[in-house]
DNA sequence: AAAACATATTAGACTAAACTAATATTAGCA
DNA sequence: TGCTAATATTAGTTTAGTCTAATATGTTTT
C-alpha cells in the first residue's frame, strides 16, 4: 500500500514543482543565473538578457510574489536579488549536473 | 559586455529548462520519484499516483519522447523506467535541498 | 513644478499545456 | 480465433502561460 508515504510525497512534489515552474523557463532561468552572481537593477537585466522592459518587469514581479526574489529601491533604480536560499542551491546543482566538464 | 558568455549561458539555460519543464509538474515529478525507486508498469503507476490511465499514458509518452524514460514490454504489461541519468541526479539534489531534515 | 528616466501595470492576442471521454491497438489467454 | 486485459491515441474543452503594446506610477534633476 504505502499510501501514507505516497501522499506526503505527493505534497512535497507539489511544493517542489512550484519552485521548478519558475525555473523551468529559459529566460527566467537566465535571470536567476545572472542574479546569483550579484544583485542587479531591472535595466541591467534587460540589457543583459535581451527582453523587453515590460516582460522583464513581469517576470521579476512574478518571482518576487513567489518569494524567490526581493527588490530594493536604490535612487531611481530598482535592484533585485535572490531571496530564497534554495534557489542558490538548485542553481548550483544544475551547474554540477549540466555544466561540469566530465573529463 | 560579456555578451559571448551570456549567449552561451542562454543556450545552456534553454537546454536545462527543457528538462526542468518536464519535472516542474507535481504529477510528473511524483511519477519520476516513483520510477527512481524502481521501474514500474503503467497500471502500477496509475494505482500509485491516482490519475486516469489516459493521462498517465500521455505523461509517460511525453517523457519518453523527451528521452527521460524508456519502456519495455513485459507480457501484457508495459514497464517504464528512467533513462536519462541526469534525472536521477536532479531528483537527488532536490531531495537534498527540500527534504533533508536540517537538524 | 516640469521634464526625463526607470519601473510597474493593464488589457488583449496568441500559444501551449492539462485534462476528459471515447475509441483504437496490441498481446496473452480461453 | 474470439475474448479480455493493458496501454495508446485522438479529438475536444478548459485553463494557464507568454508576450506585445500602450499607459501609469514614482523618483530624481533642473
Amino acid at each position: 500500500m504505502a499510501h501514507l508515504e505516497t501522499e506526503s510525497l505527493a505534497k512535497q512534489c507539489e511544493e517542489v514543482s512550484e519552485l521548478l515552474k519558475s525555473m523551468a523557463h529559459p529566460t527566467r532561468l537566465l535571470i536567476l543565473c545572472s542574479l546569483a552572481e550579484k544583485e542587479k537593477s531591472v535595466g541591467e537585466l534587460v540589457d543583459e538578457v535581451g527582453i523587453s522592459q515590460s516582460l522583464m518587469s513581469q517576470f521579476l514581479g512574478r518571482m518576487k510574489d513567489e518569494g524567490l526574489l526581493v527588490s530594493e529601491r536604490n535612487g531611481r533604480l530598482m535592484v533585485y536579488s535572490i531571496k530564497d536560499p534554495r534557489v542558490f542551491r538548485v542553481l548550483k546543482s544544475l551547474r554540477d549536473i549540466f555544466c561540469r566538464r566530465t573529463k
